[in-house]
DNA sequence: GAGCACTGC
């Protein structure tokens, strides 16, 4: 059957895809039914009415600000007349476009020239020794007749197979040698940044030249390529937005997309795209490059594309399941203290929260299915808890390895934070290790300082063995090459989206064998290896095959929005064509979020403002976050926020000083209650600490990652820039000419309110405390890193957040406190009460009394904004403050006079 | 009272 249409099927009966898993041949699904949270919405918080008490003085300022000032509609300027479509400019023709016959004649001879000159070369020798070692060395000739005959091609080859390094040049060798140097253009996409600059270097290095002459690459901020570029290494993020510009991808002469098995969003959108764009470039040659274990299926989506298999090579690696550790090690597991007193495992399977694996295994009868292993052996596996991990036997399993294994490096598979640092501090209080300089134990996290550091990667000295305790990051983005020993506790933190409840979830589960698999190789880079499988071969068995991929397991409404840029038709028909399509109420809730912001209108066809935002490569709600902070005049802290939230977080996790860091950013959020004025504030303070030379210790009394805030940076240039292109900027000014209110935090959060909306949070008193709800989910928790965690009373009655996430509980990572001024101002649409002389936003959700007049007056107010912002939006170069003077003030003076909510 | 991982003209 079908996966999708069972996910579709077992989601409209209210249970989880994720809950499937193998059984022998068959798809098995438990019976774990989703929570449903809108259930008893209305009873727990439907009826709350705010009121607005608006003092009289107020109402006078405003009255008199709005009369005046009345904002036109300028019914002339219609939509179609600024942008009469997405007619952007097309790409400037290359120098190898514009070139004569003649000249490309040249170019090409100089080309082949160049190449055989550099064959000569001792290095260039030595590096094609090298080459030939490879196995795809040897499929050479066979692979550029492929490449010839057939217009797509499926490569599967395992990691060390050279595939990435050696096809892609392969090509641009023969096309140079048959002098069609000047006409080819060859780009080969990657997932990773890293990935992409560090496999140009590698094969600009094997053909004995420079990076950027005729190999190069290019990631977001960052390039190196010239007119010779010929072959170029990009991430598929960049080839995407290029598409936007040029949906023909005309002169690309061949295009690799590299790591398709990992099911990317990005590039399972791409493939997509690409299937359709094919008969429209039939001289394009399309290369996908996959590991071994799911190339048919790229295949059959290709009309049955051909594949090449290359072998890989990677030393043994050799396998030991939970059983035979045990055996081997004689740990034995503990019952869990509560369960102690004679209790059986069938017991534990209704205390613990459990999954279908985990309860597969709790079911087995230990003493039939292990009859080979020692009474020791099954003693412990009948004790042993598939729903939690035993980090004493993970410290066991490295003391083991320490003890009586030869030499190497050791890499610790974990979920996260938590089980590191616990297990860190295990390991440093036992004191197995004895004298501490014949170790080497490192935490490896993304969030963690420790990431940068280049112990992670050097081979450590003799007699001393490295011990790394990682995450996830392992797997794929950091290679240590020298690691021996792999433990696997056989799970990962994993993404899920429940549509829903319209909710990210970020959870624990078991990996797939593909990852499994990936875990594995990590111990044979440089000689044969071992891994330690701390779970039993049955729970191996019935892994499923791959993880889902990430289009089923996100949100979408960057996808949508980009399906709309590209005018690839309407967002469902065109979302059903991929190789598994998402859930369609995945699709519906993405659709209805563009309309509620307003990038999208009721035919679900894309209005002046969605048209801006597909400009910026950034998710809707903070590019119009962006577009607000310059239409509001306070673009400098904008720039900083929305870098940060499309980015990542600058604070950093260190593990031993964690209260420290967290007071520290509280210092930096001072009284606003704000988990982005204290990210905003850190980055100026940073700003100054780098101008005086003192950045070094600042990031690191702080907390703060420079790399991150070096990232942002960049990044804040880089929206200056596209601002100027759609003209709400001009590239001639400064931010600073930009930013009349960017030091007035009520109206930055307003943009923020503006910005995150529909992402609302009601706060309410509940006696010396305070609870929060939202209109999705109902009750959610302050994350406890936020500053605004443990707050018990807040000044604003709102919160606007940039991420909800379900881990242990429902949680509201980063928020910021906002009046009821900010949002019936900058919020979403407002709507006449229902019940009385109210008025309503987020259907009724949010509900505001006040007297007639008061009412009236917000109204008015927030239709001129209204139109004043219609007009900037469809006119960006329009200048709001002598147009909208009085609107804009008013608006001001109200955000400045809320009632303190306490 | 807790933080999988990537990425963008």
């Amino acid at each position: 059957m079908d996966r999708t249409y069972l996910q579709t099927w077992l989601r409209d009966r209210g249970f989880t895809y994720s809950n499937a898993y193998n059984k022998g041949k068959t798809l098995v699904f438990s019976k774990v039914p989703l929570p449903d949270y809108r259930a008893d919405l209305d009873e727990r918080h439907g009826s709350t009415q705010k009121e607005i008490k608006m003092s009289n003085q107020t109402e006078r300022r405003v009255e008199d600000l709005l009369s005046k000032s009345k904002v036109n509609t300028n019914d002339s300027a219609s939509t179609s007349t600024i942008y009469s479509r997405q007619t952007l400019p097309s790409t400037p023709s290359s120098v190898v476009e514009r070139a004569t016959d003649i000249d490309k004649q040249k170019l090409s001879s100089q080309l082949r020239d160049l190449q055989n000159s550099r064959k000569t070369m001792a290095s260039a020798r030595s590096m094609q020794s090298f080459r030939q070692k490879l196995p795809a060395f040897n499929m050479r000739e066979g692979f550029l007749k492929a490449v010839v005959a057939n217009q797509v091609l499926v490569i599967s080859g395992e990691t060390g197979c050279g595939k990435t390094t050696q096809l892609p040049q392969f090509i641009l060798e023969e096309e140079i040698d048959n002098l069609r140097g000047a006409d080819c253009n060859i780009i080969c996409t990657q997932p990773r940044r890293i990935s992409a600059i560090s496999v140009a270097a590698r094969v600009a290095a094997e053909r004995g030249e420079e990076l950027g002459e005729t190999v190069g690459y290019q990631i977001r901020l960052e390039s190196k390529r010239s007119a010779q570029t010929r072959l170029l290494f990009c991430t598929t993020g960049v080839l995407l937005r290029r598409l936007v510009q040029e949906p023909d991808l005309v002169g690309v002469s061949h295009l690799l997309v590299d790591e398709i098995h990992e099911r990317g969003m990005n590039e399972d959108f791409l493939i997509i795209i690409l299937r359709d764009l094919l008969p429209r470039r039939p001289e394009l040659r399309l290369v996908l490059m996959s590991a071994t274990i799911n190339a048919e299926l790229f295949s059959k989506y290709f009309g049955d594309a051909p594949i090449m298999q290359i072998p890989g090579f990677t030393f043994p690696v050799a396998e030991l399941f939970l059983e035979d550790v045990l055996e081997k090690t004689r740990y034995k597991v503990k019952f869990e203290r509560d369960n102690a007193a004679g209790s059986s495992r069938r017991k534990r399977i209704s205390s613990v929260k459990s999954d279908p694996l985990s309860d597969l295994f709790e079911n087995i009868d230990i003493d039939k299915e292990y009859g080979n292993y020692s009474i020791a052996t099954r003693q412990s596996l009948e004790a042993w808890c598939a729903a939690e991990l035993d980090l004493s036997l993970v410290e066991n399993t490295i003391e083991y390895i320490c003890r009586y294994e030869a030499e190497g490096a050791i890499l610790v598979f974990l979920t996260g934070w938590d089980e590191i640092s616990k297990l860190l501090d295990k390991i440093k209080g036992n004191n197995f290790l004895g004298s501490s300089n014949r170790f080497l134990l490192l935490p490896l996290h993304g969030s963690m300082p420790t990431v940068n550091q280049r112990e992670i990667f050097e081979r450590s000295p003799v007699n001393m063995r490295k011990i790394v305790l990682a995450t996830n990051i392992a797997e794929s983005s950091i290679t240590i090459d020298d690691v021996v020993y792999v433990i696997d506790c056989g799970k990962a933190k994993e993404t899920s989206y429940d549509a829903l409840n319209k909710l990210a979830c970020l959870l624990p589960s078991w990996i797939s064998k593909a990852s499994a698999h990936q875990r594995r190789g990590r111990a044979g880079r440089v000689q044969p290896g071992f891994c330690y499988r701390l779970y039993p071969k049955v729970i191996h068995d019935a892994m499923p095959q791959f993880q889902l991929p990430e289009i089923l397991r996100t949100p979408l409404q960057e996808l949508c929005l980009t399906i709309k840029s590209l005018q690839l038709g309407a967002v469902s028909s065109f979302l059903a064509k991929s190789l598994q399509p998402p859930d369609p109420l995945s699709v519906k809730n993405a659709i209805e979020l563009l309309k509620t912001i307003g990038a999208l209108d009721d035919m679900e066809e894309l209005t002046s403002l969605g048209r801006h935002l597909c400009t910026l490569p950034l998710d809707p709600n903070i590019g119009k976050m962006l577009l607000m902070g310059s239409v509001f005049q306070c673009l400098d802290p904008v720039l900083t926020i929305a870098a940060a939230l499309a980015y990542r977080n600058p604070f950093v996790l260190p593990m031993d000083r964690k209260e420290e860091a967290d007071a520290v950013k509280r210092s930096f959020a001072g009284d606003s209650c704000s988990d982005h004025i204290a990210l905003l504030k850190a980055f100026i303070a940073w700003k100054e600490a780098k101008q005086s030379g003192r950045e070094r210790s600042f990031c690191w009394e702080n907390f703060l990652s420079p790399m991150t805030l070096k990232m942002m940076d960049d990044m804040r240039n880089q929206f200056f820039d596209l601002l100027s292109d759609i003209g709400f900027v001009t590239k001639t000014r400064t931010v600073k000419a930009y930013n009349h209110y960017g030091s007035d935090l009520e109206m930055v959060c307003a943009v923020l309110c503006a910005g995150l909306y529909p992402n609302v949070v009601q706060c309410k008193r509940r006696g010396k405390r305070t609870a929060f709800y939202t209109k999705d989910v109902g009750k959610v928790d302050i994350h406890p890193s936020s500053v605004n965690a443990f707050v018990n009373q807040f000044p604003l009655p709102y919160l606007v957040y940039s991420e909800k996430v379900k881990t242990a509980s429902i949680y509201v990572r980063d928020s910021t406190n906002i009046s009821d001024y900010a949002l019936l101002l900058f919020g979403g649409p407002l709507s006449p009460s229902k019940t009385g002389e109210g008025i309503e936003m987020l259907g009724g959700y949010l509900h505001f009394s006040a007297p007639k007049r008061t009412i009236e007056l917000i109204q008015r107010l927030r239709g001129e904004l209204d139109k004043l912002l219609q007009r900037k939006i469809e006119e960006p170069a329009l200048d709001m403050f002598s147009e909208g003077k009085g609107v804009v003030a008013a608006a001001v003076e109200l955000l400045h006079s809320h009632n303190d909510y306490r």
